[in-house]
RNA sequence: GGCCUUGUGGUCAAGCGGUUAAGACGGAGCCCUCUCAAGGCUCAAUCCCGGGUUCGAUUCCCGGCAGGGUCACCA
């Protein structure tokens, strides 16, 4: 067989460069030893989720961590996936968490000599080393139709033999010169096969960066390598382009640890040395009994946009994230907590080989943590934000005083004082709690634990009492200068000795206070709420509070 | 089903042959306190099972069992 002339009948490309050219073209980056070029290298469907996240997190400190690089390709062979505007919203989705990358698709940089970084843009370098392998003998035509395809697999399964084509499945591999010609000239579609020299006898011993020692078997599949259209597959374009694109390690989901001997066989045929490859353990949630992989049609929280909804802190997703990755990056938080979250040491190494199940309460603990060490201006920065995008007319309406909000979030909050409270989980609950300080969205329920009586001798006796300037100590004495007349006690230590003696104590006529005021038996101080309402507010609620 | 992979409290997990088996979230309780939140303290709760190897296994080996992944001209 004359591989040369076939190889120019099968790609016919007259501009082809000679394979060894692009060694030239895309030299070894120059780079500290431990550096590690990394790569986030989606589909555009413009759709980024948590996982990948997860995992342009762990590519992102592998990188920055040791002084490499961090780029951005498009994975764009499959047409079907394309969706406009993909690349910048991811661009954009992976900025909102604070990670950006140095190199790459619409990426502006200096760096920018690897590209291009759409794969469609690098037909010509991947159909270079596809003729190449055709010249060697090392890659076929192959004219097998679908149905054909599909015939077999029924065969093999139905046989209960593996499924593929190899071996003696594998039709095309051995059709005859003429065959090939006559196919070609009845012009019938073909793709290009790995003609594969495993076995599925041989196991390969390889180490990952996170699962340690695997052992794979030797891939014995004649994988197509360049589809009927013309363009590479995914295993193809992957170990060309993480070859010139220089990728020292390749971080993906455990996925593709199935394909990694195709992508191992790839690399010895092309004579490329293999990336180091660290396989992560997906994200998980409980579905009833069991876990499984969060999916992207069933669990609306594996979509970033979900946090942004729900007014997630960004920085609090990534921490959260960050333990997930590293889980001692938790204790160093815990014993760091002004620290720069970038100044912690993340290390492929140290990654989890299971996978965890993705814990919405942590993550609540984790924001309310990082929105309580905001000052009230970049909480209010923060929460309005929110309210601009997903807040209703009256919430928007409330942040345009923003000098009132940032009053309400340093009095009531405690936000950026020395007190921190951390009632803020999220902006969307953020912005509700703060409801009752406008009369707009002031809506109580008036659920008074006691009856009409001492409701309103409560409230009376408070309306009659009150002074808008009294400071807390004294706005206290009043509220505990109530009880008596209700048979309540106004020392705490009083009704603890003899509860049976009173009908309540002062917490109970600060809880009706409270009610009156708020429309809620919980809230942060009551004497600091009345005085940011100021007079005329807190004088109207408490009459309107009576029963 | 074949192949690969994982298995420490409810969850995330440290641990690398000898430990009272860390820590965090969540839960329970106490303290503080005008309630809530926060904070402080305390408690409950874990090595999947069975065989080996060893003076000794959560740690090493083998076998089960259970979970996960994958078997495309998708990535």
């Amino acid at each position: 067989m004359d591989t040369i002339k076939l190889a120019a009948a099968l790609i016919p490309d007259g501009d082809l460069l000679p394979p060894e050219e692009y060694e030239r073209i895309y030299p070894e980056r120059e780079r500290a030893p431990k550096a590690e070029v990394t790569r986030l290298a989606p589909s555009p469907t413009g759709f980024i989720h948590l996982g990948n996240l997860y995992s342009a997190l762990a590519d992102e400190r592998s990188a920055h961590t040791t002084g490499g690089v961090f780029y951005l390709r498009i994975e764009d062979t499959d047409e079907k996936r394309k969706v406009d505007g993909a690349v910048e919203s991811v661009i954009r989705s992976l900025k909102y968490f604070g990670i950006d990358f140095d190199e790459g698709a619409e990426i502006a940089s200096p760096l920018n000599v690897y590209g291009p970084y759409y794969q469609r843009q690098r037909a010509k370098i991947y159909r270079a080393f596809v003729k190449r392998l055709i010249e060697q003998g090392r890659a076929y035509p192959c004219f097998c139709t679908e149905e054909q395809l599909n015939a077999v697999r029924e065969e093999q399964t139905a046989g209960k033999k593996t499924t593929g084509y190899y071996g003696a499945y594998a039709k095309c591999r051995n059709l005859s010169e003429t065959e090939i010609y006559d196919n070609l000239k009845a012009g019938k579609p073909y793709v290009i096969r790995l003609k594969s020299e495993g076995s599925i006898e041989n196991k390969i011993a390889f180490r990952d960066a996170i699962k340690g020692e695997v052992t794979v078997t030797e891939n014995d599949q004649d994988v197509v390598i360049l589809k009927s259209d013309g363009i590479p597959t995914y295993h193809f374009a992957h170990a060309v382009d993480d070859h010139f694109m220089r990728t020292t390690l390749v971080i993906r989901g455990e996925e593709w640890l199935s394909s990694l001997p195709v992508h191992l066989e790839l690399h010895k045929v092309l004579g490329f040395k293999p990336p180091r490859y660290a396989h992560t353990s997906s994200l998980m949630k409980m579905d009833g009994e069991t876990k499984r992989k969060l999916s992207k049609r069933k669990d609306p929280e594996l979509s970033l946009d979900y946090y942004r909804k729900a007014g997630y802190f960004p920085l609090a997703v990534v921490k959260y994230l960050m333990t997930l990755l590293n889980s001692d990056f938790e204790e160093w938080s815990l014993k760091n907590p002004d620290a720069d979250w970038r100044s912690f040491k993340f290390r492929i190494e140290k990654m989890s080989r299971s996978g965890a199940l993705f814990d919405l309460d942590k993550l609540n603990d984790v924001s309310k943590t990082e929105i309580s060490k905001l000052s009230a201006r970049e909480c209010y920065e923060f929460l309005n934000g929110w309210v601009t995008e997903f807040g209703t007319p009256q919430d928007k309406a409330h942040f345009s005083d923003a000098e009132y909000i940032i009053k309400v979030l340093e009095l009531i909050m405690g936000v950026g004082g020395k007190k921190r409270r951390k009632d803020i989980e999220r902006a969307e609950q953020g912005v509700a709690l703060i409801d009752y300080f406008f009369d707009d969205t002031f809506r109580p329920e008036y659920n008074y634990r006691y009856g009409k009586e001492i409701v309103n001798a409560v409230l009376d006796g408070f309306i009659a009492a009150y002074d808008p300037e009294d400071d807390n100590s004294v706005w206290f004495s009043k509220v505990k200068a109530l009880a008596p007349a209700v048979g309540f006690a106004s020392e705490m230590s009083e009704y603890k000795s003899a509860p049976e003696k009173f009908g309540g104590n002062v917490s109970d006529i600060a809880e009706i206070l409270r009610i009156a005021v708020t429309g809620m038996p919980n809230s942060p101080d009551l004497c600091t709420i009345m005085r940011i309402l100021g007079e005329e507010r807190s004088l109207a609620r408490l009459k309107a509070g009576k029963r």
